[in-house]
DNA sequence: CAATAATCGAGACGGTACGTCACGTCTTCTT
DNA sequence: AAGAAGACGTGACGTACCGTCTCGATTATTG
């Protein structure tokens, strides 16, 4: 679906010239009430009306349907402009804390007032692949890529076997917490991410160093 | 909230005797056709619509709403109406082979027809508290009751230390396999739930014993 | 249509005799509840509901169907039921008198809780032969023979000219009434009846005795 | 009631410019439709459904509901849309012959096919106060307004007295023209309207000239 | 500077599904 | 057999949003 209408700033080749431009408080304004419809809490992606995101940005319903194509890219799109940009893995030489203060930075995030529109996004992601892959794309991956950093250094400094499979290793680190924060069927506190970090590495940790290696 | 429409069966205390009774052809017509619904892949929690459920049972409208609320409480019930029985933890005396087999039945589960309909209410769900509370009382919380009961016997048969964290456990086993079923990042193979099972379950006795004591 | 639903009681070469006698209380409910509902003025005809009525009778809703084909049958009936019996003409000697009194009469009721009846009644009829048709034979036509007797009395009294069209004259009397009653451009007040009485037969009456006859 | 929604014109306060103007065509479609219903005779004010009316003009409901409160409105909208102009009262010079002419031109259009929607409305109305009072501000009264001035040339030629009641007078004329036609005890024919202008006209002068003063 | 052109706000348009209400029928048990 | 109770399939109700379509007004570039 090669669509007409661009929902990223047009690309050099084409003129994007004539006419009256695009008018950038529009778009902030339909961006910021569609991530304040979700930051209240308790709405969900179902009750997100374009003719009330509209109405509260004082734009014409039009105008939202001419740059997005569908209430998926709307709040994809929504939620990209407001991303937390503060995600990152600090590199303090231990693997252990260097994953588990990024996680606790995650969850801090997931318990906040963004956290609904994350499971908002995953949620209505299911019945809606390109949402679905919108926030795989923008928020899981490049956070799992620098993740994946973290993991190599923890490699190379011998705080994880060379064999290790960092992506099982991922999932089995941030599996847990997902699964919380969307069954929500025990509280996700820091202190269940601490320890579980502390399971899940003590596992692929080579054994104690303090006990001696077995070879 | 004592709402007047009993999505259960009448408690005993209602006399339940006068008037015509509810339809059984009905209420299983209706719950049928939701669940059909999903189980064609494809289409979404938003997309069900009343209607067409009325319609395809054959069923007026009304009757639908006489004896379910809203749009959530019917898919619950129609996941609970043709849940899967077929769950269940073998007891093969090793906690390894037990758990593993139960996951793979539930990864068969979750990436066939039936899976639709899991990932849809959990989608959904998160915009519907009540239809995640749903899910959780009769879908998860079932099986981890149980799952409860094979980790107790591996306490009482020394694989695991007494001190375990069993809800803990629990989530660092099943949290990874729901993380890749939603996200979707990587596919869900009966490898990964091996290999994943071997993680987490390996090292959780107080002392490996293929290595020997420390002391 | 010959309809198995009695709405008259039932003749006597019909036995009548199997099984629960019909309720009479039921009966009287049902058309009681039906008049109230209209005396209670601002309520109309479409607003009237068959469910209403039998939850107001205390009478289930196929007890009300049993016995009246429809909403229409149900208003004639209970209008019969409630009728007005004291609606007759005097014989004072005077045609200009007795029509005069039982105008009055008939004004009263008009003007009273059982005119919205009425009106009600005769404006359902416009879409509803039947129920024009029920007004017609059980509330207009009686009251128009005893009207023609008073007529032929006056001819034979001289107050008439033999060659007098009675059921012209007879419009010509009521239509008024009625239209002021029905189209409520003015009110239809005592005065008016009176006044009107005289207009009509003053221009019916031989020419007055006291200026003498022509010839 | 200061309604939000205009069915007439916009008065000269509103500027009427902002937005997409409202469709002529969706106008005259919806009140032709409605039109078209009662005249295939037989059909009453119940048997109208918006939703066939929206139906039939190729309309969205909300349309219809977007500029009609309701039904009746709508109605009375349809009707004075169709409203016959050529309803009126020629000049002869006489009193009987003007009155019977209009009254014929009445008569003709009471038994033809828009015939049917007065006695829709009169009837509906009893029940709709709405309905009546627009069929009578738009339908009754403005013939009336014209009747009275043809009334006043009577006076003015002296074919009436000064004091005569015209308010009375258009009653007694007209009000037994529209019993038959409601009650529909007789037919409402031409020999009918003749006979009863001449009958309720004549001897209305305060001395009938034909027949030479008294005194 | 005027013409051109795309966007803006506003809001009406033809639709679809909503959740409710009453219809007239039915099925049960009770009288 | 008739009663009350009340669930049934049906279909219209009036509402809310959908995504599209005019409007007049605005704001840029181009001739």
């Amino acid at each position: 679906m090669a669509s007409k209408k661009p929902t990223v700033q047009p690309s050099a080749d084409c003129p994007r010239t004539l006419g009256r431009p695009r008018s950038e408080r529009a778009r902030c304004a339909i961006l910021n009430s569609t991530l304040k419809f979700f930051e209240s809490r308790q709405n969900g992606y179902i009750d997100l009306t374009i003719e009330e995101v509209a109405a509260r940005a004082a734009v014409g319903k039009a105008t939202v349907y001419r740059w997005w194509p569908n209430k998926a890219a709307l709040v994809a799109d929504a939620f990209a402009f407001g991303a937390t940009q503060k995600l990152h893995f600090p590199d303090t030489g231990s693997l252990v804390n260097d994953v588990t203060q990024q996680m606790q930075q995650l969850v801090k995030i997931l318990r906040g007032r963004r956290g609904h529109v994350v499971s908002v996004i995953l949620g209505a992601g299911q019945s809606e692949p390109m949402l679905l892959t919108a926030f795989r794309e923008r928020f899981i991956m490049p956070r799992r890529a620098e993740a994946t950093g973290t993991m190599q250094r923890g490699v190379a400094r011998g705080e994880l076997p060379a064999s290790v499979d960092i992506d099982h290793l991922l999932d089995a680190l941030y599996g847990p917490i997902y699964f919380r924060f969307l069954i929500r069927h025990k509280e996700l506190t820091p202190q269940f991410v601490e320890s579980h970090c502390r399971l899940v590495l003590q596992r692929v940790l080579p054994v104690d160093k303090s006990r001696g290696k077995n070879h």
